[in-house]
DNA sequence: GATCCGTGGAG
DNA sequence: TCTCCAAGGAT
């Protein structure tokens, strides 16, 4: 147990904790969003929809969790779907991990639970990809348990509450957030007290334009009261994506096929196809990064001279003829690394690419592209190789 | 516990 | 353009 006195927070008295959730919930009542997840509490769609969440806007994700339910409308389904269909309803949506840790737990209830949901916390924490949140948010929505869900919204709004200054961004830190929140939750209705929480936050106490003079709860907010909004919640600022150096290849056969190799071992876009990529430590590729990008001293790497298409032909065992090409450069930030993306495209008579057997190869007609998960950096890279050809 | 994992929108 | 973000979890 945290005893929130030992970082500095005065917990109100029982009937100012019971006017409190009276006054967001009559507020809630009045203005929740009329979101398709909100059509009915069964667990399966809470659950879909609060993966998708994660990290993610709710415009975005409205259309994937649509199509999400019609092409997987059981656990059953989504236990059984091939990978590849899996990705594509995942495609676009970023943090891939949680498709498949999705299936995964899906497969956890088909042969635990009879393709059920379980009915309990400790039951539903057990489930791949399901966290402290969303265990919290499913318990309370779907089986009406006083389990807080602990997400942004829900720490910047008791921050604000009770001024705590303790890093959000910081894990660790949690504890104390959750534990304010297991006092105030409403025992009667629970999930409406949590998605409330992330109604406020996400509009009236949103991170950028918060909304102070509308919000229902100011009179509770303790940086309301004292001018204090502005400092909170207090939040450290996340480090700059690492600069990566790539070119793609951009093969065709006499058939005017495209080689597309599948990413079998990186954890990042794991299961997508895409461009045969190296990344490029070349010298010529650190003076255009110099010049154009730059970059900083402590990304710099030794220089290896072998020139990029010497070491494709290697890796692929082909022969290619390369072709002139001025395709702008691609790029792409991910949260962690900003990749700059040269294009080199060719032409090559042979059609057995590889012997090397952990490469995934394959030679694709351009019509069949749709049929194959691209996650967006080789979206983009597609994307310019069409430009570029609109002009010839 | 710090780092890794995507993407599109807002200012 | 650049920066920060948006309903986190796994390692």
């Amino acid at each position: 147990m945290v005893d929130l006195e030992e970082y500095g927070i005065n917990m109100w008295p029982e009937e100012k904790i019971i006017a409190f959730r009276k006054t967001l919930l009559q507020w809630y009542d009045e203005n929740k969003r009329d979101l398709p997840w909100r059509k009915n509490t069964l667990p399966y769609s809470v659950w879909v929809s609060e993966i998708m969440l994660q990290q993610t806007r709710v415009d975005t994700v409205i259309p994937y969790y649509r199509r999400f339910l019609e092409w997987f409308p059981t656990i059953t389904d989504l236990a059984e779907a091939p990978e590849q269909t899996l990705l594509k309803a995942w495609e676009g949506l970023g943090y891939y991990s949680r498709a498949r840790n999705m299936q995964a737990a899906a497969k956890q209830m088909v042969e635990l639970y009879n393709g059920e949901f379980p009915t309990t916390y400790e039951e539903i924490i057990q489930l791949k990809g399901i966290g402290p949140y969303t265990a919290g948010a499913i318990s309370s929505i779907s089986f009406n348990l006083p389990t807080p869900a602990v997400d942004g919204n829900l720490m910047r709004v008791i921050s604000r509450l009770f001024e705590i200054p303790y890093d959000i961004g910081q894990p660790s830190n949690r504890k104390i957030y959750q534990a304010v929140a297991e006092i105030l939750i409403d025992p009667d209705r629970p999930g409406d007290f949590n998605q409330a929480l992330m109604d406020l936050g996400s509009d009236i106490e949103s991170a950028f334009t918060p909304k102070p003079e509308l919000n229902p709860i100011k009179e509770f907010s303790s940086a309301y009261l004292n001018g204090t909004m502005d400092q909170y919640p207090v939040k450290k600022p996340k480090k700059k994506p690492r600069p990566i150096k790539y070119k793609a290849f951009v093969i065709q056969n006499k058939q005017g096929e495209y080689l597309l190799e599948k990413n079998n071992q990186a954890d990042l876009l794991s299961g997508f196809w895409h461009f045969p990529l190296i990344e490029d430590f070349t010298k010529e590729a650190k003076q255009i990064d110099l010049l154009e990008n730059e970059m900083q001293e402590e990304y710099q790497v030794p220089n290896q001279d072998i020139p990029l298409e010497i070491q494709f032909e290697t890796l692929y065992h082909c022969k290619v003829s390369w072709q002139e090409s001025t395709y702008k450069q691609v790029q792409h930030i991910f949260s962690h690394q900003k990749w700059f993306i040269t294009i080199q495209s060719g032409l090559t008579n042979d059609d057995i690419v590889s012997d090397d057997h952990k490469r995934e190869l394959k030679w694709v007609s351009s019509e069949e592209f749709s049929t194959y998960p691209f996650a967006k950096p080789q979206q983009k890279i597609w994307h310019e190789i069409q430009k570029a050809h609109k002009f010839l």
